[in-house]
DNA sequence: GAAGTTGCCGAAACCGATTTCGCAATTTAT
DNA sequence: ATAAATTGCGAAATCGGTTTCGGCAACTTC
């Protein structure tokens, strides 16, 4: 009452100031659509969402009136009706071990990169611990805030795929399963890698090659430890049991790994290493006992991660373009929530070589390297 | 009709499993805790949203009933008819260069470790350019994607930063602006670091002390320069303008100031690098040249990147908490959106010295560091 | 030409919340 | 005691969409 008195030219001002800000600001409505069309919501709905009972040239024109006007569906008005969001989740696992982290920030782009293209959003959550990943998972479907999922690294026995394959939800994988039934993915091929590796070391001339393999929970240490075996058997090499570790996925893990193998009264000449942050461990192992990596020892390791680059020499790895996988799982996740079958969205490419310094011809046989490690621990056990 | 009569146990155990089913998975909506409350859903809402005019013991039987019941409202039914969505936007530039990776994953997960801790979601979305930036914010908000947004390293002249203000859309920045004005900030004080990497490097006996700034148009290589500055005024030394390079943000580029640095009549036997990922590359310089970083140089630089932990020796840096940084600032954005004030939301706080080998005394002073470079660069030259 | 289809669209219910409005019951003022 | 002001809650509108249902007009069909 009282302001309204106070004067007709300042009340007047503050409205239109409002309308003004409405006009550029509101959203464009279906109810507008409709309008303009001269004909119901519902007409408007059925006709754009592709509804058999709608005339040809009817569609065409709210078509056509619905992109002049700029209108696209509010999603959330969406979902309370559909269930659906058009949002794609992933957890981050925030106790997962550093080794997993630089896969983030190009995989997430990936992702996002994809899911945006197609009119689809990414809704990023955290859990600290195993259990509370299944939480989050339930949770975020029963929110509606993802329709389904982008798991990365799956284990040997999965609760988040036993989770998801009994609810129903959609999820795709980021590498290969134990038990491909109702699982899709996009997997790097580890065991045509690893392979390679030990195919190309043998080629530089070394015949004694050990293997540090990843997280033994993780399905890609099977795959990986496969290739390896394989590798050996197609190079005329003898399997040792002596010559495999596994469960190295920190660059600590990785040294002390390296330092058992040394160790040994015939030691390697040649590492291979299944992920690159346990494979930095053996630049520590080797400084500490006198050895030079890519003269004393050779290593090809795996994931292509940046740190590699810096060491000395510079690691050679069979990288992963993870953008480029974040952006193929968004693609099947988004076919998978719109009705694929899990098997038609499978896709496996293989990791790129990048040949940087650490792999050369041995310098001396395994015997000469034992030798030489005899004296050089003897000479750090005197001081 | 006919599958009724098909018999009763085959059709009830197919409704009992639908059953079973609804009933593990459906939502408790607003109007299950009204009906059990014997109230219409209005009381419930307004019980559970603080409103006056309910009277207290009617609000603690409903909330008794909703946490009984579980139920949490769906947001985008709340959405739609309050215009938030009770989520946080950040956009990822993926045309970003590399060196700001790898702030991604940890930050990332703090802001989303903090969101999902106060019932908020962290929705992530994708740009390829500075405009397309501007088009995502807009989109994000008109879609009510997001309520406000978390913007990293902001810009000497920031337009997404004119755009959230000119349409009064809550945002927080990841490092302070140049025009503090209706801005809300975590800030690592970088001139404080800069300062204190001047005073060590000059307490180890250097005087002759470079600056390799990073991104010019970025606000944060100002306040980097700024304590360089200041750093060099409390040691007693001279500023030589000679001695500060800048735009150093790839390994590459950082290597190229090195060198000019070191090509100078008088060159330093310090570097401050504002940027880890530049520092690197005075690693590769000195490689070329046949000098030793932490000997023949000492360098200290700024981020706290995993890359530095294997170089060799590994680089000595200021590290900040990327992680914490996105916890505090997705409650300094929930804040805001909630209607706190700009400037009450801004925090600073000092990266930390992470001592490693790449900072000692000088071996020879800058005299003869050129001498030796002479000798160097002529071998160089002649093979 | 009457009856039966078919095609196309309007009307209205619905999804799950919030918010406004108004009225009955209670309390306070007179 | 009665009038006035409060208190507390139900009823219903609303947000922006989707989906069901039914009916009118035009077209077949015999």
């Amino acid at each position: 009452m009282d302001s309204e008195s106070l004067g007709h030219a300042a009340a007047s001002g503050t409205n239109s100031d409002r309308l003004a800000e409405r006009l550029i600001r509101r959203r464009v409505t279906i109810a507008d659509v409709a309008h303009r069309a001269g004909t119901t919501k519902g007409t408007v709905s059925r006709a754009l969402n592709g509804y058999p009972d709608i005339a040809p040239k009817t569609r065409q024109r709210i078509e056509q009136i619905a992109s002049e006007l700029g209108y696209s569906p509010l999603s959330q008005a969406q979902t309370i009706r559909t269930g659906r969001s058009r949002s794609l989740g992933f957890i981050l696992q925030t106790h997962d071990h550093d080794s997993h982290r630089p896969f983030l920030a190009g995989f997430l782009a990936g992702i996002s990169r994809s899911a945006n293209s197609q009119g689809w959003d990414l809704t990023v959550a955290t859990s600290e611990s195993d259990q509370a990943t299944l939480d989050v998972l339930s949770r975020l479907t029963l929110q509606r805030k993802a329709d389904g999922f982008i798991l990365p690294r799956p284990l040997i026995d999965d609760p988040r795929i036993d989770l998801l394959l009994a609810d129903d939800i959609p999820f795709v994988l980021f590498g290969r399963p134990s038990e491909p039934e109702g699982c899709s993915w996009y997997d790097i091929v580890g065991e045509q890698a690893m392979r390679e590796a030990v195919e190309r070391l043998h080629r530089l001339g070394h015949s004694r090659i050990a293997f540090v393999n990843g997280g033994e929970k993780f399905c890609y240490s099977q795959f990986r430890l496969q290739g390896y075996i394989n590798g050996l058997a197609a190079c005329g090499l003898n399997f040792d049991g002596e010559l495999v570790v596994g469960d190295a996925v920190t660059t600590a893990q990785g040294s002390d790994a390296a330092r058992v193998l040394l160790g040994l009264d015939l030691p390697p000449t040649a590492f291979v290493y299944a992920v690159d942050i346990a494979a930095l461990g053996l630049y520590r192992a080797t400084d500490d006992l006198g050895l030079q990596v890519g003269a004393d020892v050779s290593v090809i390791s795996y994931d292509g991660i940046p740190e590699g680059l810096f060491a000395r020499p510079p690691l050679t790895t069979f990288a992963v373009d993870r953008q480029r996988a974040g952006e193929r799982l968004a693609t099947q996740l988004i076919n998978r929530i719109l009705g694929a079958s899990a098997d038609s969205q499978r896709e496996a490419v293989n990791a790129h070589l990048v040949e940087r310094g650490s792999d050369r011809p041995p310098i001396r046989s395994s015997e000469e390297l034992a030798d030489r490690l005899g004296r050089s621990v003897k000479m750090q056990s005197s001081r």
